[in-house]
DNA sequence: TACTCTTTCTTCACGACTTAACAAAGGAGT
DNA sequence: ACTCCTTTGTTAAGTCGTGAAGAAAGAGTA
């Protein structure tokens, strides 16, 4: 109902400084209109920035009918965040910096079941933030496939990787003393794609992934949408046939049952264009080939999928869609299909709706958390509540350290 | 980005008083908590408003351990705002208290397609608020089938109307000279079900409703999400069947061209259960008298609602669904497979999920379009703009004039 | 009765933005 | 060259909110 304004102080601070890591330098009035805030304010602000020495004035200036603009920069740009994707059977650490590029990135083997798991993990964390430079990372960000409930403290319900009501933001932060958000992995690819990739311009993004599982983040407004308890984005098992083959989650029909890529698998074996220890990967490579069959498990794919996202589509009206995920890697395949099928089944009014596919990395997973210790900062009431706070905290720290 | 604290002044003088309106009275403290704003704040706030004549102290106390509270009441009630529902071939006008509750109503009959549509029902509209005291009418909020975009100028598309870019806030406002909010009607009832109704205690709902039509309304974070252009909310033309009915948007297998009353009637008549002149009524009737054909007709249509709601829960994860419309009057034939449906293709997890169906009152839409006046105030930002400054204003002067 | 405790409400100093007005610094037309 | 216009940046005054400290008013208890 009422609104208040809080700890916007360095709020609007750190969104100076992303702004400038993100875009670019920029002049006062460029800031001022890009975030939205007045004039005067970006003066003060900037002023307490320069004397902090985190902004330096780059002389630049060019008129364009006017008084020329004095164009402002990030003194330094090592301010980093690091990122984890945690998978049933690896992790992935990545160094971001503040412009969202990758500095460094690692894979370790890791086994999520095992008992020692956790503290396995703070192992490995800490192994890999000491090989930097500490100082000048932020705070790490997780991303996990399954659901975070209360996200201050972290709490982590995942089946795929067999935790329930694990407090990992809580145990993290203790271990490490460093900011930590914790997030549904494809939530976290969301905020990832809307600060650095497809959808930065726009407050309406959905984010579609498909791979073993098929996952959905949602923007409305700018702001990721959770649901009850983080549970929003479940587009795998919306059900797609009455009578389809048996999902993980026990009901029949599920969009991901048939479209993921253990589906794909299962019906070409089935058929013995694979052999049973061989996988999409040698699928791919078929189709890739020009095989019949395999393409045609592909073309089938894409859809199923298309008539599936069309009504996601029709149901939340995006200003864009941006398509990733491990299962992009054949897109090729899928493509022609896929928008034949959503087209038409979309609504008249949204059948231009533009959906983009991301060309799919590797360490895309890990760069989406390291996304949220970034974006984090900006969320003044605090989806992560006291994170964000603490973030801040280290960045205006890290200035004075330096100075 | 950035966040700023705008007019908030009067948007929490508003709060106070809709809060009073809605809940009846309350102490200061009750109201901070309530609006989650500083106790100091509240103490300005209704010293202002106490000053101003809108609120009177009640005397009233009860201790409970501590210092006994002032309760605080509103001194007039009559305060209310017009809400508008238009339909192809009828309109209908409803007054609303502040706290919710229909006043007055009146239905007329209506040409959507008339090239004089806009120009009678402005005529309509005045004979129905000088029918009131028009000085206590705050604003007029208008509900229609379609969408709305650029709420602030409020410019209508509507295939059911056969509106095309019409500007009906800007003709309306001129007209009447009061502050207008145009919406789409299902965003309207989400808005009055957040507000008064079932999901009063929520901030993730949502809304669905079944009539000739399917739509939905979807609440997330207390804020409506309307999409690019005001187009989110279209559950009916999610794709079911792959070889389905043909759908009025031209595609096939559309949820809305098998479960809205328009297919229902339709399947009846096929099989010569109703005749050609028969509609819904009739075939309710008919199941109300225990006949299988009849009832096998909803419980097919409760069962494909089922399942395709079952979809949009999973993708969504709302705190409670809220089912409503002309359609649910004959629910009790629905429930049962709807039940059986949407639980087993929901996730696990979700299968708790509750759903409550509203009863249906013939006004219902009507009221939600008031509800989006009394709503408007507190959009600080403002998606309808300048209109929440209007209906302030408004707000202000009514008690000025009293004093 | 006197004390402590709880809850309610108020006062005060201060911080973060905003608007409004102005200063600075250049282009463009005459 | 001079005036007008546009864009940028600053200063100053005012508004809306906060937190902290304390006053007010009763209940509980020895």
């Amino acid at each position: 109902m009422a609104t208040s304004s809080r700890n916007q102080a360095d709020v609007n601070r750190t969104a100076v400084l992303a702004h400038l890591g993100g875009h670019g330098p920029a002049s006062r009035a460029e800031l001022a209109r890009a975030l939205d805030v007045s004039p005067a304010l970006i003066t003060q602000l900037t002023r307490d920035l320069l004397g902090d020495g985190l902004l330096e004035e780059l002389e630049e200036s060019s008129s364009n009918g006017g008084r020329p603009a004095r164009m402002l920069g990030l003194v330094s740009r090592d301010i980093t965040a690091v990122g984890i994707k945690i998978a049933p059977d690896h992790t992935a650490f990545v160094e971001v910096g503040i412009d969202g590029v990758v500095r460094r990135s690692v894979t370790r083997p890791f086994d999520a079941v095992s008992p020692l798991a956790v503290s396995h993990l703070i192992d490995l964390v800490r192994a890999f933030v000491s090989e930097g430079d500490e100082g000048r990372v932020l705070g790490i960000g997780v991303g996990l496939p399954g659901t975070v409930a209360q996200q201050g403290i972290g709490v982590v319900d995942s089946t795929q990787l067999g935790w329930n009501q694990v407090p990992l933001g809580e145990l993290l932060r203790r271990a490490l003393d460093l900011p930590v958000v914790v997030e549904n992995n494809v939530n976290a690819l969301s905020v990832a794609e809307q600060l650095f990739g497809q959808g930065r311009d726009y407050g309406n993004v959905l984010v579609v992934t498909v791979g073993n599982g098929v996952g959905a983040g949602l923007i409305a407004d700018g702001a990721v949408v959770r649901g009850r308890a983080g549970g929003a984005g479940d587009l795998g098992h919306v059900p797609v046939r009455e009578d389809g083959p048996l999902c993980q989650c026990g009901n029949r029909g599920c969009l991901e049952a048939i479209v993921g890529q253990a589906a794909l698998v299962n019906d070409a074996r089935s058929i013995r264009l694979i052999g049973a220890d061989e996988g999409v990967d040698e699928l791919r490579a078929l189709a890739d080939a020009g095989n019949e069959e395999a393409r045609e498990i592909f073309a089938h794919a894409g859809h199923t999928l298309g008539r599936a996202l069309a009504g996601a589509v029709n149901l939340l009206d995006p200003e864009i869609v941006v398509l990733s995920g491990e299962g992009v890697e054949a897109w090729s395949h899928w493509a022609t299909a896929f928008e034949t099928a959503l087209r038409s089944a979309l609504v008249p009014g949204k059948r231009g709706a533009p959906v983009a596919v991301e060309r799919w990395q590797d360490d895309r997973w890990a760069q989406g958390a390291a996304a949220l210790v970034l974006a984090t900062p900006f969320d003044a009431e605090g989806v992560a509540g006291d994170q964000g706070r603490l973030v801040r905290e280290r960045l205006v720290a890290s200035a004075e350290s330096r100075s």
